[in-house]
RNA sequence: GCAGCAGUAGCUCAGUUGGUUAGAGCACUAGUUUGUGGAACUAGGGGUCGGUGGUUCGAAUCCACCCUGCUGUACCA
């Protein structure tokens, strides 16, 4: 404990970010090494862009105001914005329109990436988040968008899923389009309040979308929200529609006969998907978890998707002249691993090192040997790091949840016969060096 | 951003209608066998009671403003 506080560093962090332990950390290496396997198999290349772009390169919508801000973390160096990747789609267009003439088209990638948004954060959800995308770039091609499906269901059962876990919810832009259409809806930005009030389906149910399609909606909290105005009689038949069971558009039909032939059938059409983004123009799909997720206490909380994605056939085209339709898919690898770490498959060893208690400084050499020993057999091991009475080495290595700690003082030096404590049962028994890697094997 | 609620030790919280040096549990440190952890016991460290200003003889407690957090909602290109 530390006195005078006064003009100390704070030790908080800033609003959404947070450290992130060894526990949760194995998990999300685990996930990634499935990916990267799924991915080597299906043929994506694997490729890393900056975490900083020019903001006018990863945003159309920035360059009049004088400060970017609204969800980027941006800074001006020299006379150009630069912000913090939001996502990883935008990266990979304008790496393709950069590199256009030399990938291979279609072009196939995937990537890994830590992304940043300025938000209000919630349960599970940070400003700063590990993200996963794969992509087909240059192509029309409806067996991109069934493949990525497949795909992700590979990588999420090779993770430890059941198929009655989790679930692909599939629709296109295509029905709301022609739905605007039929009820004459021409306002872009009335298009646009309706198809994010419609995105809430999941969360608000049918009457609170309702109320939003219309003059709009108080919440629990009393604060109110104005709604799209649409006529109650369009908004009857948006529900009308979007109930419907069946898909009636054509992208729809024939992606769902590309999943028969790959005998892929756990997917679900769901009109009422409809995907934030702005960009996307046709096909969409979103991952969704089907267990119950908890928050740390104990209640469980509402998840809703661990990922998605879509057809965006025009967002390599603002680059320039090059015609790129494309399609592709991002996983929230964090909120995956929040999930997954509560599934009780998911105990991932942690590195619990046996200790070698220090007696004396003298007998440093005879230590390092039994370290060197123990390590080159596999065993992880340390001696104690630092200097100190036996009792705090043994609440050390009882902390760190040692699976035992050996004993090599004057006598065991001079005998060559090292003490090894068991600590879960509290046993102690001396053993011959030669014993030693076979003794503690059997207890880890 | 908007709305509601909250802010007392590292953590979880108590603090009676404003009244002396602000408390508990856990955690931490040191002891209770100078070679033995997880239990127990003893002692100890650690708080400008989120901040600033005000009301009052007196404020953790009342008022105003600000900051931060939680929840809901919006935004999420």
């Amino acid at each position: 404990m530390t006195k005078n506080k006064k003009n100390k560093p704070l030790k908080d962090l800033p609003l959404g970010f947070i450290d992130r332990q060894e526990k949760e950390l194995l998990v999300r290496d685990f996930i990634i090494s499935n990916i990267k396997e799924v991915m080597i198999r299906y043929g994506f290349k694997y490729l890393e862009t900056p975490s900083f772009e020019y903001t006018e390169s990863i945003g159309k919508f920035l360059p009049d105001k004088d400060r970017p801000d609204g969800g980027v973390f941006s800074f001006k160096d020299e006379s150009k914005w630069l912000s913090l990747r939001y996502d990883l789609t935008a990266p990979l267009a304008r790496y393709v329109a950069k590199n256009y003439l030399e990938i291979p088209k279609p072009f196939k990638r995937y990537q890994l990436g830590t992304v940043w948004r300025n938000e209000k954060p919630g349960p599970g959800r940070f400003r700063e988040f590990l993200q996963f995308d794969a992509d087909f770039v240059g192509t029309k091609s409806l067996q991109a968008d069934a493949e990525l499906c497949v795909m992700i269901s590979e990588i999420l059962e090779k993770c430890g899923l059941l198929k009655s876990e989790y679930v692909i919810k599939i629709s296109s832009r295509k029905i709301t389009e022609e739905l605007f259409k039929k009820i004459n809806i021409k306002d872009e930005q009335q298009k646009l309040s309706s198809l994010r009030a419609l995105d809430k389906i999941d969360r608000l149910g049918w009457n609170g979308v309702k109320q939003l399609l219309g003059e709009g909606r108080k919440d629990k909290s009393g604060d109110f929200t104005k709604g799209a105005n649409l006529s109650s009689k369009n908004i009857e038949i948006i529900e009308n529609e979007l109930k419907k069971k069946l898909p009636e558009t054509q992208d729809l039909e024939e992606i769902f006969k590309i999943f028969k032939n790959y005998n892929f059938s756990n997917f679900e059409f769901d009109p009422s998907i409809i995907r934030g983004l702005e960009y996307y123009t046709g096909v969409i799909f979103e991952v969704n978890l089907k267990f119950d997720v908890k928050n740390n206490k104990g209640q469980v909380i509402q998840f809703g998707s661990i990922g998605g994605g879509g057809r965006y056939d025009n967002l390599v085209n603002n680059f320039g002249n090059y015609d790129a339709p494309a399609t592709g898919i991002s996983i929230g690898l964090d909120r995956l691993v929040y999930a997954l770490m509560q599934k009780k498959e998911f105990k991932i060893k942690q590195s619990k090192p046996v200790v070698i208690c220090v007696f004396s400084k003298n007998s440093m050499k005879e230590y390092i040997d039994l370290q060197k020993l123990l390590r080159e057999a596999g065993v992880s091991t340390e001696i104690y790091p630092g200097e100190g009475k036996l009792k705090k080495q043994m609440e050390y290595a009882n902390k760190i949840n040692s699976p035992a700690v050996i004993l090599y003082g004057e006598d065991e030096i001079k005998s060559g016969k090292p003490t090894l404590r068991n600590l879960s049962s509290g046993d102690e028994r001396s053993i011959e060096i030669k014993e030693l890697v076979n003794e503690i094997k059997k207890i880890i």
